[in-house]
Order: structure tokens, then sequence, then C-alpha cells
DNA sequence: TTGGTTATAGACCAATCGGTCAACAAACAC
DNA sequence: GTGTTTGTTGACCGATTGGTCTATAACCAA
């Protein structure tokens, strides 16, 4: 047989998604990558085909660690109300110390344009976040006797509130002022 | 006296906007400057300091039309009721035929972070507009006789909302379903 | 017409870009 | 051990990057 891969792979991927998160796609030289993911560059070229099929890889990670999580934690009956689920939801994209916004907003303003593969990945992370918002929706006291038409609606409007949000704090909003936003997104669902 | 300048410099201050707008800073190469503004590297650098410099007056050309624009829009008694102009500029961002969302939008998502002059430009027209907004509000039936406190409230919401808007848009997102959030946004407010 | 000044044009530059490749190393089958 | 296969390493590649510089052109004052 041969000689088996020294690094981990989707250790390699998680560092890798950090620098695109960070510095968007354009902003990331293949130095970056190298240096975050603490490979050579032939064991780069070795593991994956190019730059930007390492862009969708380190996409396709975000979404199944962190937006599965996400959809998991919203579906969660063990994790308070379904309401209380939304609010907690959108309450994370306050804090965002390091300011990197988050990875899948960053993708769908500057790559999702002029990447097909890219916009059809964020098109079905949105589509799942909302279904997952549906969900918290559906299991909630406030939501869940609506119609399944209304709840669709209200999910879509809170994955927008939340995508706002994500902007704002990228470029520095307040936190206290986001979490007015918050208060104002959610008092009258 | 010397030899004028052969070009406008706010025509090619315009066409540089358009390709920063559509690739963003770091997908714009020399090059793309070039070919938009049509004019020769030496011109460039006789007019303009640098690539970075350009980006910033850019956002300042932006600024001075668009946002300005918009914000005479939201303050405009002869535009409609307060409400409806706020209606207005919501919809706006629902057409979005060449995706390229907002260029404030766009440098608040890949450059603000990373670099403070956008930053502080990028603050400016998010505290400008959302003043814009309050002003709308307070000349609006519904809200005019509201709290100060309350319409500023608001309007930082509404502001998110569009933002999230302009995400959701320039990625692909169906007119129709953004129909739909900027009516669940507003219809309780 | 001449001189001073500044714009234009594009050749040119070092540095960096993403990507390839050949030499070597490590694993297992036999 | 030997052979085969594949990962690792870093030198290397042409192309492109942002930026400089020189020769020339266009303008106005005198």
């Amino acid at each position: 047989m041969a000689r088996p891969r020294e690094f981990d792979i989707d250790k390699a991927l998680d560092r890798a998604m950090g620098v695109f998160w960070l510095k968007g796609y354009e902003g990331t030289s293949l130095q970056d990558l190298l240096k975050a993911m603490k490979i050579a560059r032939g064991s780069l070229y070795k593991a994956f085909e190019d730059k930007h099929s390492i862009y969708l890889a380190a996409l396709d990670r975000y979404d199944q660690t962190e937006v599965e999580e996400g959809i998991a934690f919203l579906s969660d009956p063990k994790a308070g109300d379904g309401f209380s689920r939304v609010r907690a939801m959108l309450e994370g994209a306050k804090v965002d110390a390091s300011h990197r916004g988050c990875f899948l907003c960053n993708a769908a303003v500057d790559q999702a344009r002029s990447d097909p593969e890219v916009g059809a990945k964020v098109s079905s992370m949105f589509r799942r976040l909302e279904e997952g918002i549906a969900t918290a929706l559906k299991q909630s006291r406030r939501a869940g006797r609506w119609s399944a038409k209304r709840r669709a609606a209200t999910a879509a409007y809170i994955l927008n509130t939340y995508m706002g949000l994500r902007v704002l704090a990228r470029s520095g909003y307040p936190p206290k002022d986001l979490q007015a936003i918050i208060d104002s997104a959610l008092r009258t669902v």
C-alpha cells in the first residue's frame, strides 16, 4: 500500500475555513492557506484540486458544522421553547468579538453572484436555516398554532433579520443597539 | 499654466465604483479599473494616490450620490406619506437585476473589518440612513406621534431589515419572497 | 515663439499570485 | 529485504499583481 496522509484533512479544512471566513476568497492567498493549514504546497495540491475547490470544501464544512449545529439547536425541544430558541439564534449574532460575521453571509455577499457553485450552496443553507426556524416556530407556544404558510413567511423574515444583524455586527455596530433591533424584530412577530 | 486633465474625474470615479461594487476590492485589479475608467495607467496615478484611495473615493462618491439621494427621498414630504417612503426604500432592495447588492453593504461585509477608514465611512452612512428613516417615520401618519426613542429604535430595525434584503437579493433570493419579507417586517411596526 | 508646467501613454519593475514538478520518504504486500 | 504506491517537500514556473518612470503632448503666460 501507499504512504498515509500525515495531517487530518478536516482539521486542515477547519483552518482554511477560518482564513476564508476572515479574509474572503480573493483576499486569501495560497501562502495564507498553507500557513494556516500547516502543510506544504505539494500536500495541499495532492489533497485538493485547487484554491477554488478548497473554498467550496470549506463552505461544505461550515455547512456540516456551524449550520447543521444551528439547525439542530433550533429543532431541539430540550433547548427551551421554540420561540426562545429563535431568539437565542438572533442573539448569537450579536456577540461577534472577532468581527468575522458569518461565513455564509460573507460568501453570499462576495462570491454567490460570481460563482454559481457557491450560489447553490448558499441558497441551500438559506433554505434549510429557514426550515429550522419554521420548525422552532411550530414547536413554540406563540406560533405553534399558526398556519404553515404564516410560519414559513415568518421564518423567512427572521432569516432576513439574522442576515442584517450579521452585516451590522461585522462592521462594528454596538451590541447594545443590535439587542434593540432584535427586540424590535421579535416584539410583534 | 499646465495641460488640463482630459477625463472627467467624477465620471471615472463612477466607473471605478461600478467595478468595485460588482467585484469587491480584492477582486478588482488595476487592469479592471483602467479598462472601466477608460484612462491609462499614468493618468490614474496622477489623479489618485493608489488603488486603496480610489476605493475610498468611490465609497465617498456612492455616499454623495446613492446614499444622499436615498436620504433625500426619505425626508421628502412630496414623496408620499413617511411610512410609504420607508416601504418604497425596502422595495427598492427587492429588484436587483444586476445582483450587485448595495455597495455600502458589500463594503461593510468585505472591507469594513480590515480597513478602519472603510469602517468609518460605512458607519457614517449607516447612521445617516437611520436618521433618514427616523425622519420619514416622524413625518408619517402611523409613527409621527411616537416618542423619538421609539422612532430611533424602529429606524435601526428597518435599516437592519434593509441590509438583510440586500444580502438575500445579492445571492438570488426570489423577489416574490423578498416582498413577503418586507410585508412581514412592516406589518407590525 | 518660447518656457514652464502638468497630463498622457505605455514600457518597465520587483513582488506575489496560483499552480507544477522532481526528488525523496514512508507505508504495506510479498 | 524489494517493489509499488502515494504523501511530503520546496524549488521552480509563467502570469499577473500594484506601482514607477521616462518620453512625449497639450496647455497658458510671457
